[in-house]
DNA sequence: TGGCAGAATTGGTAGGACCACCGGCGAACC
DNA sequence: GGTTCGCCGGTGGTCCTACCAATTCTGCCA
């Protein structure tokens, strides 16, 4: 019964380790507004001090919440607090694309294929002239060629210029991470089945055309046609090699 | 270990640190099936000394892809690699909505507004007998009280139930990562706005039916209606505290 | 007045020391 | 003979110190 330094029973979480409850303070800083976007922390040495903790385990926390995309630090410069926007904490998403495999491929183009539609139909209903010629230059772009790197680069584009068009960040961060796998699998392979490009091509102007005519129901109908096809081409993908 | 430093000229990205160049490769490691679920890594000593950097910055190189959820250190006993499913590597999504705040919670909840209706139709066509009496039981404990907690710990586990049924991982991950901070909240203002229980109590029921009867589009209907209503109410929460 | 070199500041890396916890082996006990 | 318990090596967790590298500030000099 000699618990040398029995922690407060106060928290009955006392069960983690240091890094983890700096990690909390610091985040039930930002909640409670004592840190805001942009704000500068105090320096590792100093505020591992205050928090009572050693500047290694202070360091950790910081490397913890900014590969979450909370905070960033700037060699030489400090510690600061993100925009706390959803593309600077989403980012973390691609992760998830990054090593996942099998299954969860389809799963992740499935979910893409609920929020692709909505995100387009609510694009039409919101776009301006303007994004629809950026739009039809990236259609431009894309059918014109060059490198696998630079089609799917024009490619995705494409999208995440409707999906932004939408309105909606926290949508676009999601959606960036979920198509970021499907199109670096495209580099990798290749537009190799047959007719997979034309057919692509047909599919954005469609897509396109109804975004120009603000039909909503329309581009919802169009972007679905186009993600079940990412869909079906996945799966014959996942069929040629066994990963 | 021909190279002790000096990045090479051909990854363009050399800047960068020696702790984020160790969380790439292991992320890599793991895509290439080096790593798979459930193995056990090297020790901290030893993978920094085969990678060729400091115990410090590998260490942070854990910590770092232990919060993504890719890794798993148990104290004693060594790191290893968790089951790289989706419920554990976007668990982090709940990071997100716990610091959310102004526009960015309502546009959770419009994602939310996508994705569950689409995930209940699913789940209609898929549900079974077991699922639908646990289901009745979350709602019989709801409608039963308790104190703010237990109700919404009912509520919450009755969507999470549904979504799950729609046999589609990552979207339950998301979901449970858009809800908590709505759920959160409720626990702490409590159902104070007139009726909104009852009307709570009834959406369930009436999503409860549609999947009985096995109805998808009744069953997307009745989500609608109901993460509309909580979208409501969160307007109206935003308009009382201005936080 | 303006620009530039050096100093001060601050994050990044390294390495060592010690503590807390896990797991297995073997002695001790029933 | 079987079970229990304690010891001990291994491993992650924490702290510390020193030094490197990028940034920012300061003040001198032209």
């Amino acid at each position: 019964m000699k618990r040398p330094l029995r922690e407060e029973p106060e928290s009955s979480g006392a069960r983690t380790t240091v890094t983890e409850r700096a990690m909390q303070r610091i985040k039930d800083m930002i909640s409670d507004g004592l840190l805001v976007p942009g704000q500068r922390l105090p320096t590792e040495r100093e505020f591992a001090a205050d928090l009572g903790l050693s500047r290694s385990s202070m360091r950790e926390a910081i490397r913890a919440l900014t590969v979450l995309g909370v905070l960033e630090a700037r060699h030489g410069a400090g510690v600061y607090v993100t925009s706390l926007e959803p593309r600077d904490l989403l980012d973390t998403f691609g992760v998830v694309a990054e090593i996942s495999r099998g299954d969860t491929l389809l799963h992740l183009v499935q979910v893409r294929k609920i929020l692709e539609p909505a995100a387009t139909a609510t694009a039409a209903a919101r776009i301006d002239d303007e994004i629809l010629t950026l739009l039809r230059a990236e259609m431009t772009a894309m059918e014109q060629g060059g490198s696998a790197e630079e089609i799917v680069g024009h490619d995705l584009e494409f999208h995440r210029l409707i999906v932004e068009a939408a309105g909606n960040p926290v949508l676009s961060a999601i959606l960036d991470g979920l198509s970021s796998r499907t199109f670096r699998a495209r580099v990798w392979r290749g537009y190799r089945v047959e007719g997979v490009f034309e057919r692509t091509f047909q599919e954005h102007d469609r897509i396109y055309r109804a975004l120009a005519e603000r039909d909503p129901e329309s581009a919802r109908t169009a972007a679905a046609i186009h993600v079940t096809a990412v869909e079906d081409w996945l799966r014959t993908q996942a069929e040629i090699d066994e990963v």
